[in-house]
DNA sequence: CACCGTATATACGGCTGCGTATAACAGCTC
DNA sequence: GAGCTGTTATACGCAGCCGTATATACGGTG
């Protein structure tokens, strides 16, 4: 169909970039046509070659990172073996220490309170995190119910790390976070004592 | 001193209560002054009566939040006794489930990301909010760096859960949230067993 | 009820941003 | 290099929002 030997100057991936290190940055009221083409050098002029209108390149930008957040790093995981502990480790690293993807991480998280489209999207990527959560602690941990209690404190604390502001006297935040994982990720001589942990009904 | 016997027919605590919803459903940028005073059924035009500009009645905002926040969570903790347990649990409901403190608080931890001041002000907050669990978590663990852990755990647990888009089968989340603070609100008959978390140093 | 002072409505200028229309431009083909 | 084709620059209209200036409505006071 027609022979084509144009090049776009500016292509879709490099909108759908930029768009995504402004949202980092900013939220999504961050990303605004202008000035991403400010950005890149450019005018708005080329923008919708590529896209309909600014919400199909948060659209593309959502879709960008729901695929890197999932197989990408899901394929890395499985590639690079290792005991499970290293494993969550390697996936607690990949996502939420990325230079890269945690800032998208943590804007998307705020996002999808407020859009339903984006908390769905939000909702398949961490139910397969979580599914990785839960076959790493299970090697370790035979009741299902306290599996997933140590799975949601992992994620819990991966994600609510970086919303938390408090300082830690002497410790590190590291230090605290590398204890906390080891109370997490550490067999106990004992489940946890029976508590009121049973909600009725 | 001019004898006075007007009252503003719109006075900065509504701007600042209004201000307050629209931050928490649709963050900062949601925050507009001409919106703010469509939504109280008045113009514009009274508003820089209460404040200098659009950035002043933010200022006022987080100080009342941080008022609210801080003292008046801190004073029915207080009041009412209880086991640290059920303290620890009723300072979570008070802040974290307020349906009027709650989006706000997150709305909070997420602006706090962009913006020094907001950053600095969450951290009193955080600060004030961790010394309660420290305190809580004392008395019934006696190393001070698992009670720095557990806290930590506690307050990620508190924060992170809104920001979890996972979902867990059968159970619901309550049920999950449940047996993870049973897990690290009880005492284990002994401490995590040591493990990596002694960072050098 | 006229008068005063204040709060608010209204009108304005300036800026930013979206989306469209049109013109200039670059690469490829012949 | 002329012609085609798709990309980008430029210019435009429109809307939202900030902050200011001016006019109007309103509650007390004498």
């Amino acid at each position: 169909m027609a022979h084509n030997g144009f090049a776009t100057r500016t292509p879709r991936e490099r909108w759908i970039e930029e768009g995504l290190r402004a949202l980092a940055a900013g939220g999504p009221d961050a990303v605004r046509v202008e000035t991403l083409a400010k950005q890149l050098g450019v005018t708005k002029g080329g923008f919708y070659g590529s896209f309909a209108d600014r919400d199909a390149l948060l659209t593309a930008m959502l879709d960008t990172w729901e695929r890197e957040s999932t197989d990408e790093v899901h394929e890395r995981i499985e590639r690079e073996g290792g005991d499970p502990k290293k494993k969550i480790e390697r996936a607690g690293l990949l996502t939420f220490s990325s230079d890269r993807l945690l800032p998208i991480d943590l804007a998307i998280r705020d996002w999808a309170r407020r859009d339903d489209e984006v908390a769905e999207r939000l909702r398949r990527v961490d139910n397969r995190r979580m599914a990785l959560l839960r076959e790493m602690i299970g090697t370790f941990c035979s009741d299902p119910d306290e599996v997933e209690a140590r799975s949601v404190l992992a994620f819990c604390l991966l994600i609510g790390e970086h919303f938390l502001a408090a300082e830690h006297g002497d410790r590190t935040r590291a230090q605290v976070l590398a204890r906390a994982g080891d109370l997490i990720l550490s067999r106990t001589p004992k489940a946890g004592r029976p508590g009121s942990h049973q909600a009725s009904r």
